[in-house]
DNA sequence: ATACGTGCAAAGTATTTGCAAACGG
DNA sequence: CCGTTTGCAAATACTTTGCACGTAT
């Protein structure tokens, strides 16, 4: 998988290839993690979930690593407004998505909704900026809250 | 003006009297100096803005103040990215805006977007969920970075 | 071989909390 | 009066940085 350029993981890979960076454990360790995610992470949950899996990282790799891939747009970083940054791969592909939260128990929720990024793409054309990272953060009551 | 329930400090004032809490040298503080801004503060520009007006207030009132507004969803709480909290006041008439951040300068604009608006509402009916706090970050690079 | 990547520990920021005094209703 | 609000200082939470060593190219 990380030699496939469809799949994010590898299209990462050989994005930080061509960028002149190196590999190195760490790195790897955050990119597939990521990958395995369904929606957005902490450094610390990665952190975590690497070790959990046997791995070992330092927290400040994990940190370093996705500053870079911030820097390259290959992770989106995610507020939620509870002090904590989260990450996710960035859209490549369909599986783009925008965050419901919580304001009860502070869960997370991803959905996809297409009309509202096409309401998106065109508010982007009438500020006449270019379409680039954009996030929608909307606070409601989960279902299981409500 | 902290009267006149038609402006948002007095609506946020009555609301909070509504709420059984009392009034504050550092709530009317925060409250009217935010009143002043035309788009969102980090904790500390609230704190420095107040102290070079003259007034005295704490860091620590600053942010109780701020935990309390938000709580009653008298003011939004905007995350741009750069790990700094910033508040203004929420939407209370016809000056409900959301952020374009430049990610050369970091410098934030605000923008406002009816049709946008009315895509998140729609949105939010095709989820199940009540429209309520809700935020929308667009990066890009502004006008002077371009 | 040489610079970049990594882990650990220390340092920085942003934000929260404990507490005694000031204050509002 | 009594409980809330406040300011200060100390504590905490999250993130970044310094440094010596490992490692990819």
């Amino acid at each position: 998988m990380e030699h496939d350029p469809t799949s994010w993981a590898g299209h990462a890979t050989v994005r930080l290839q061509s960028a002149g960076l190196r590999r190195g454990g760490a790195r790897d360790a955050v990119i597939s993690h990521l990958a395995a995610q369904s929606c957005c992470r902490s450094a610390y949950e990665i952190y975590e979930g690497i070790r959990a899996a046997g791995g070992t990282v330092g927290i400040a790799s994990v940190y370093r690593v996705l500053d870079t891939l911030a820097e390259l747009e290959l992770v989106q970083r995610v507020d939620v407004g509870d002090g904590v940054a989260r990450y996710e791969p960035a859209s490549h592909g369909s599986d783009h998505h925008h965050h419901l939260v919580c304001d009860d128990c502070g869960r997370v929720e991803p959905f996809h909704d297409p009309r509202l990024e096409r309401a998106l793409a065109r508010t982007a054309g009438r500020l006449g900026v270019t379409m680039g990272q954009h996030e929608v953060v909307l606070h409601g009551a989960c279902a299981g809250c409500r």
